[in-house]
DNA sequence: CGGATACTTGAATGTAATCAATCACAGTGG
DNA sequence: CCACTGTGATTGATTACATTCAAGTATCCG
């Protein structure tokens, strides 16, 4: 099984590798500062067009460095899945096998990093550190994903929204402060393919909850929170 | 965020760490033998019991010597979702942070090889090769999970079946040979919580099935195809 | 055997999907 | 400057698939 890595540093473990560039902030001792930059060439993509397709030499590593990626995968009949949405900082197209397993497409125009396979572990080989925190990543990663899982197999359309709105809000603010609002780059229909759900009802359920006072929509990127609270009990189920 | 990983080898990867005592088998120049076996204690746990509870310290690898578990997250109203089920051979218990994310239990009666996590992590740093079939296994775990993803995201409850039915089956069968069958150790309520379906849903389908003449069921652990081809066409959603 | 648990089947319900307009907005050209 | 066009978002009406509720049947284990 083809397989490549889509990774997003864990919210709550140590900085990642790659996100020394957004955050030069609090290094543990046994972190030397590793340039992922100095191993790679920066390229611009525009919006819409496609980084890497599923089935292609899996023969470069990639760092989101501006803007934001969504992994998609696609059933023969046309029914798509995005599994995930890369920002900057996030690292992917490790593949341990020879080819990806999913397309890469940009969601807005992004800058990315491209870092040649080899190079990339040629690093792994010689830096422990730089190890560790890749390892580390790709099992923040793991879980992660586990997560949605539990929400693609058993949440409510309500209860998807809910958890994809707070976790995006929080995936940028890293400061311990809870996020007052989110910004969504993506189309209805990229949330609704990653929520397992159809663009009508994210619509709907972004409607319901603004009915119910529970958040703004100044326009349809942009999100504000009205109650907080009450959207991190619907994420739990609490209702 | 804490992670664990639930491993279970890349179907098409090369034998990854662990899987040489259920397949002494072609073993590739770069590749010597470990032992994982030496560096941990055999444990048997009866059917149903927890093994490893989410939020414990991951102080202890695991990988699965006979029978099957299953790793399980949950909803604080009780709903279910079974994220994996893992064979013999497979590895789980490694997590980047200090607990486990979510609990796994005993499907029916299992014997594991418990692993110090320091042993493992220390065969990790001395050994390249077992790192980096370690890495592949964990690589090509994301990539099932995308997977799983997909088929939760956007697949219907006749494709999650014969998708979950084929997978299955072929995750033993190495030698190539496609499978004529498939034995079934957990429960419906398990292959639900898996598949994000019910369990009336579960044994509805299976019935289905079996009256267009896809599958026998000799008893309800045990699924023989009758005709393989119509089960793949169904998976890729080719009905 | 008897009791419990797991599985299957049936009928009714509900949530989200589908089908179908309408609305909002950005970019373009008259 | 403003109508025109195309895309994306929202809202409404209807449908469908899986769930829920409810029996009934098989199987396992004492």
């Amino acid at each position: 099984m083809a397989t490549a890595l889509t990774l997003q540093h864990p919210s709550r473990s140590f900085a990642p590798l790659g996100r020394q560039a957004a955050r030069p902030a609090p290094r543990p001792a046994d972190r030397p500062a590793v340039q992922l930059e100095s191993l790679g060439a920066l390229v611009a993509y525009p919006c819409g067009k496609t980084i890497v397709e599923a089935g292609d030499p899996a023969e470069t590593v990639f760092k989101v460095m501006s803007g934001v990626v969504r992994t998609v995968r696609l059933l023969p009949d046309g029914r798509r899945h995005v599994a995930s949405f890369l920002l900057p900082g996030d690292v992917f197209g490790y593949a341990a096998d020879e080819e990806y397993p999913c397309a890469v497409e940009a969601v807005g125009s992004v800058s990315l990093l491209r870092i040649p396979r080899a190079r990339f572990e040629a690093l792994l080989e010689s830096d422990a550190a730089a190890r560790r925190r890749f390892l580390s990543m790709v099992c923040g990663e793991l879980s992660a994903v586990q997560d949605q899982l539990l929400l693609l197999g058993r949440k409510t359309a309500v209860e998807r929204i809910a958890t994809f709105l707070l976790a995006t809000a929080d995936r940028r603010a890293r400061d311990g402060e809870p996020a007052r609002d989110v910004h969504l780059p993506m189309t209805r229909a990229d949330i609704a393919d990653y929520l397992g759900l159809t663009v009508e009802t994210v619509s709907r359920v972004l409607s319901q909850l603004r009915h119910q006072g529970l958040i703004e929509l100044p326009q349809a990127t942009h999100v504000v929170f009205r109650d907080r609270d009450a959207l991190e009990d619907i994420c739990a189920g609490d209702v």
